[in-house]
RNA sequence: UGGCUCAUGGCAUAGUGGCUGUGCAGCGGGCUUUUAACCCGCAGAGAUAGGUUCGAUUCCUAUUGGGCCAACCA
């Protein structure tokens, strides 16, 4: 910003701190005895459909708290508009109704500032709900004025930058972080009554495990040792099945030093869930109740449109294997062809991928499935009987070792879950490992380390485990029609200014 | 990282190779039921650095930041 462009932000701001100056002479320009005992919206839901005539016999007394959104000085009486979390509320303010001089220092208000009103609730000649104000004051004065009072904020990278003054500006914005939180809350509260324990685990580890990602890197100084912000918390959860825990879930931050999208934030919030004595099917059941819970109980409705997307929850999810998405989605294709690593690999070559001569046949089909079929699963679809090579912690299927018990949730196209009955075999566990590492030396920095501690845990023994985990942010973004992961994180991952 | 695109008062927008308009917000004045209140007056702006040009906010290049797409990934 240049130095014209500073001074002049700062005439406006400067005539707001000239008005800041004259309160502190006043008295405390930042009071804090203003009692509220009304909000906004319960005032509108107990007297908005009351009649004009009804205050005429009715004498309610109100006392809001507000930011002032709106002002309407004519002459000897205003009216100005108040915002508080739960919505708005009109005051009437009348120069003789109200003790010496306060209805002077109503007029040098600004939109912005911070008030407190009491007064008697009645209707307009309009038919708006309104307070007939007795007393008002201001909390707090707001010394930057707000973006245009009809258009609100629409700059992109202010909206996030300022995330503040976007909650301030548009409804919409506060009312997709309400619904965020309900969902988080209602997970949670489906996870508790269903018997799972809700523990946190470290976010700074030793060895980062439990997916394929890079991982940011930060030192200990007194231990004089490097650190891992988790990738995922997955090989301490099932540390804690090993403990006799049972049933956990986690939900929190994991951090992937990897691009930033539409889809990825670098930091981004996950639930994982851990269950002994339960199969992947088990909990391909559970997530399809929570998805449905949460559209009817959170939403309110079964039936949905999202990002142009008509979904009904009603309706049982769809299940279908790697290889038969495949082949539904690539009718030319024959099966015999996904079974063989040289036509897979040409296959996959015509279709543009690049195929390294470290692929086996699992990962070559993965490659093919990304490529051709996750973007078309827009209906609610678990992505079933996953290649081992590409699972390196899920159990292998009994009668077919080359795929796992394993699936992936996808919705509107994008990957919301994972999950599968976990590997509890330490020896399996152990050479899956060395194949991470050896991918890791040739030159694959997302393949996994050796945890030697998560082995010891397996050999102490696991029980027959089935785990999940569900990309929060993405199954809010479904929920709340939303473009860009940005749009449901309140602070996105921005450059600094 | 690559491709496309955007950057004009506090905010929202328009136009232009030759003194940048408009609305809201601001300041002064008027107005005792308005609601994007209204009426009169005033003030305030082209991201940064180069280049082309008599002259650049406009054309070109680079930089910075944003958006979308691609890559990586969830």
């Amino acid at each position: 910003m240049s130095d014209d462009n500073h001074q002049d932000e700062n005439k406006l701001i400067a005539e707001r701190r000239g008005k800041l100056e004259d309160l502190r002479e006043i008295g405390n320009a930042y009071p804090n005895h203003f009692k509220r005992d009304d909000m906004a919206a319960d005032l509108h839901a107990a007297y908005g459909d009351k009649d004009r005539e009804w205050f005429d016999d009715n004498t309610i007394k109100a006392t809001i708290a507000g930011r002032m959104m709106l002002k309407r000085v004519m002459g000897k009486a205003s009216f100005a508009t108040l915002q508080d979390v739960s919505g708005r509320m009109q005051v009437y303010v009348k120069r003789d109704e109200l003790a010496d001089g306060v209805y002077a220092q109503f007029k040098s208000w600004d939109a912005g500032d911070l008030l407190g009103a009491s007064g008697r609730v009645f209707k307009t000649q309009k038919g708006e709900l309104s307070i007939h104000v007795e007393s008002i004051e201001l909390l707090t004065k707001s010394l930057r004025p707000l973006p245009e009072k009809f258009h609100g904020l629409t700059n992109t990278e202010q909206r996030y930058r300022q995330r503040y003054v976007d909650l301030i500006m548009n409804d919409e914005v506060r009312e997709t972080f309400r619904v965020r939180t309900a969902i988080i809350s209602y997970i949670r509260k489906f996870m508790e009554e269903r018997g799972f324990m809700e523990v946190e685990t470290p976010m700074m580890q030793v060895i980062p495990g439990g997916a394929a990602a890079r991982p940011f890197v930060t030192h200990h100084n007194a231990l004089d040792m490097d650190l891992y912000l988790r990738i995922a918390p997955e090989l301490y959860l099932k540390r804690l099945i090993v403990g006799g825990l049972e049933k956990v879930f986690e939900i929190n931050r994991n951090f992937r030093n990897e691009g930033l999208s539409t889809r990825h934030n670098p930091e981004f919030t996950m639930i994982e869930f851990y269950e002994a004595y339960a199969t992947f099917e088990d909990h391909m059941n559970l997530t399809e109740a929570m998805f449905r819970g949460i559209a009817k109980d959170v939403m309110g409705s079964e039936q949905f449109v999202s990002q142009e997307v008509e979904y009904d929850f009603s309706k049982p999810f769809e299940r279908l294997s790697v290889k038969d998405s495949i082949l539904q989605f690539n009718p030319e294709l024959k099966s015999e062809q996904l079974d063989d690593l040289e036509q897979a690999s040409a296959i996959a070559k015509d279709l543009g991928i690049p195929i390294k001569n470290n692929y086996g046949l699992g990962k070559v089909q993965i490659e093919i499935f990304e490529k051709t079929v996750e973007e078309k699963l827009l209906q609610p679809t678990f992505i079933t009987a996953y290649p081992a090579e590409v699972s390196p912690l899920a159990r292998r299927n009994d009668d077919n070792p080359f795929i796992t018990d394993r699936y992936e949730f996808f919705i509107g196209g994008k990957e919301i879950a994972n999950g599968f009955s976990e590997l509890n075999d330490p020896e399996d566990q152990a050479a899956r490992f060395q194949e991470q590492v050896a991918n890791k030396d040739a030159g694959d920095d997302e393949a996994m380390h050796y945890d030697a501690d998560y082995i010891r845990a397996l050999e102490y023994g696991m029980p027959p485990t089935a785990g999940e985990g569900i990309g929060i942010d993405r199954l809010v973004m479904l929920f709340t029609n939303s473009a860009s992961i940005r749009d449901v994180l309140l602070f996105p991952h921005m450059k600094p200014e």
